[in-house]
DNA sequence: CGGCGGTTTGATGTGACTCAAAAAGAGTGG
DNA sequence: CCACTCTTTTTGAGTCACATCAAACCGCCG
């Protein structure tokens, strides 16, 4: 299967916008070896205990990575969307306690994590990229223990709400007032560790404070500053700014 | 301030135990310029919102990483132990959403950022071994929101408790059943997202059930397969095995 | 012996869960 | 364009796990 390489260069522009890389390192990237796939919806692209092979660039679509517990439950660790990497780690460690699962039809292009522990080694801006990357989603692990630990159903679905609407907003997929959530309100609950029943009632309360409107999918923010506050949400944990050097 | 560099030995093998490194790569490490410091107990090694500038390896005493809200609660994201690197994400992230405190006295060393990162690009083996820290750290994130998510208050103690018995072994301060807790009860709730009223009479179930048994901090694991599965705890996310390769 | 941080107990309130089912959309085929 | 199904959202009622408040107890240290 032959890939049209240009699906890169997203990723690469977000990547040089931190830092910018040399002709040679972007080359290197460039020429790395791809296959392309496409997941309809609940699909996972990874397994709960699979070893992973490969690392994976979210090219359009939704994913993301969750844990099932005995009782089978589950819990959602992060979502990922379009130019997320995903699974970057796949190449460190030896197992994986989580998969990675579709929440909308999804196309990705995958790298060997040979592939990419090499890139790593030949070029150190190319590691250190893979470690902020790596830093970034850790910002957001820890962001989201605080919020299914400490915050109420309300601000735990507003706090979730916030980040959907920055993270979209960044990609294009929203105007910072207005996205489309691309997930079910079940699976919202899985991320924010509530019944699905639960989490529909905060979103109706959020509606009837006047802090969102919703028809279907759709979201409006009504009134950003209100909604903030109710979920103390500080964009920091997302990273906005790229590194410091 | 002239410190002993052989307090830096630990962590480097540590570091080799995973994957050697070149004799360069470990006499650059050895050289670098270090601060040694002391804190009491509850004191800040990192305050909420300051920006750091040094990374830091805790010699001996118990760190946590934990976040304030605005209603005042904490929720703590993570342990750090004696042999642990600290905020090596410092060199990397703008700005620190989290601080870090003791919760026994503590000793470490510091290391400025600048240095890690020129030890990162001069040596990628040293990049690696930042990540794999990095990776192993959001390894424990994920399943810290997995505990405070999903699980039972009794779950989420056993859980924590399991977490601290396997890595205080790792480090030699115990024998993989009985350990000493070295923090308090409404520490351990900040940790799992309970009151500490609660946490405590979770404690007191697991030790009614004969799990446990404690007096005053030491805590002995009576029936490690009956609490491993009150938590359905797996080990494989502190990554014992260290990376693949 | 007194003070203090930490642990434990008791009583009461409530936020979130569960179960069950209705309503509303969304997609499909006739 | 409508009937039919399947998924998702919404409603209602009852229960339970955990929070809160208040106070007692305990061990440790000066």
């Amino acid at each position: 299967m032959t890939v049209d390489r240009s699906v890169l260069l997203p990723y690469l522009s977000k990547v040089e916008r931190r830092r910018s890389l040399s002709e040679a390192a972007s080359a290197a990237f460039m020429a790395l070896p791809l296959e392309q796939h496409s997941y309809e919806i609940y699909r996972d692209i990874l397994k709960e205990g699979d070893r992973p092979t490969r690392a994976c660039l979210i090219l359009t679509g939704v994913a993301s990575r969750y844990s099932t517990l005995k009782n089978g439950t589950q819990q959602i660790n992060s979502f990922h969307l379009a130019g997320d990497m995903v699974d970057l780690n796949a190449g460190l460690l030896t197992v994986s306690d989580s998969g990675i699962r579709t929440h909308t039809p999804t196309t990705v292009v995958t790298i060997g994590c040979e592939d990419i522990l090499d890139l790593a080694s030949d070029y150190p801006e190319w590691g250190r990229a893979f470690w902020f990357d790596t830093l970034v989603d850790a910002s957001i692990f820890r962001e989201w223990t605080v919020n299914v630990g400490r915050r109420t159903a309300v601000a735990r679905v507003a706090h979730l709400l916030l980040e959907f609407n920055a993270r979209l907003e960044k990609i294009g997929l929203g105007d910072g007032r207005a996205f489309v959530l691309p997930i079910t309100q079940a699976d919202l609950a899985d991320a924010v560790g509530l019944s699905a029943i639960h989490t529909n009632r905060s979103i109706q309360r959020l509606r009837r404070s006047g802090a969102i409107r919703t028809h279907g999918r759709n979201f409006v923010i009504e009134d950003y500053p209100a909604l903030v506050e109710e979920a103390s949400f500080d964009p920091a944990y997302l990273q906005p700014e790229g590194p410091r050097r």
